[in-house]
DNA sequence: TCTATATTTCGCCAAATAACGAATTAATAG
DNA sequence: CTATTAATTCGTTATTTGGCGAAATATAGA
């Protein structure tokens, strides 16, 4: 019951659904997360977090940047919780803009998104 | 995304997977339900509200009665998500005792429930 | 070795949700 | 028609959860 109830509680979550649907897609970085849904890398952290805890997705690290993707054996409950998941939101609005966007900028490197987020931080300092 | 969310909302809760356990079983009635999980009236009222907003759960009245069971003609995203919440939780402990309690009170008529409830109501106010 | 950096964790706050008792509603039974 | 009843809705309270900025952490790069 409790695998159950981490799954379905990281499912209870629009920004969290948002993710799943860009990491079914393909392997992303936090960075790229944060470009596409537009919230602070502080909150993306804690949903990957939530998601990660109920082994719904996967990280590595590669130089300064993490990735995440899918799980390499999911569980038949995970498996058919992402299954679900994927049909339920194939024809979902706002996945299809996030794709949309994700597809910007998921074309660069984490290294140039990275030069634009820290630029972005900066001025945001100075207001 | 307002559907699957309402979905995945109404299935991050124990009370309400359970609840959805014993519908899944055989049509039952709200004391029922009651009887099994051992809360208020109104806390089952409100969880079967939200399943039922989320397409769910479909309900009838018979007599002073009402029963709530499975959806005549779910959806794809409401029937993959029964299936899934069936196939996640078959081998519950949790839901193992439900069905041995509700093995007990389904027997029963809700008649014959409902005298033992207002009689349980009767002892607490004289309390 | 030290500095810069990407990400996570922590602390705080606002919003959402779960639980209950009381009040209300919609019927049924007598 | 009136009284009773099963269930729902409302109001209140406690708990959980989502969001952010600040602080902390781990590590790459100079």
């Amino acid at each position: 019951m409790k695998h159950t109830l981490n799954i379905t509680k990281a499912l209870a979550d629009e920004s969290r659904l948002r993710i799943l649907m860009m990491i079914r897609e393909k392997e992303v970085c936090v960075c790229q997360i944060v470009e596409v849904l537009g919230s602070a890398f502080s909150t993306i952290s804690k949903h990957l977090s939530i998601l990660k805890a109920a082994g719904l997705i996967e990280s590595r690290k590669q130089g300064r940047w993490i990735y995440y993707y899918e799980p390499i054996s999911p569980g038949p409950a995970v498996q058919g919780a992402l299954d679900w998941v994927s049909q339920t939101l194939k024809d979902c609005g706002q996945i299809a803009r996030d794709r949309e966007k994700g597809t910007l900028v998921c074309s660069q490197d984490p290294e140039d998104i990275a030069k634009v987020q820290r630029h972005r931080v900066c001025m945001q300092h100075q207001l």
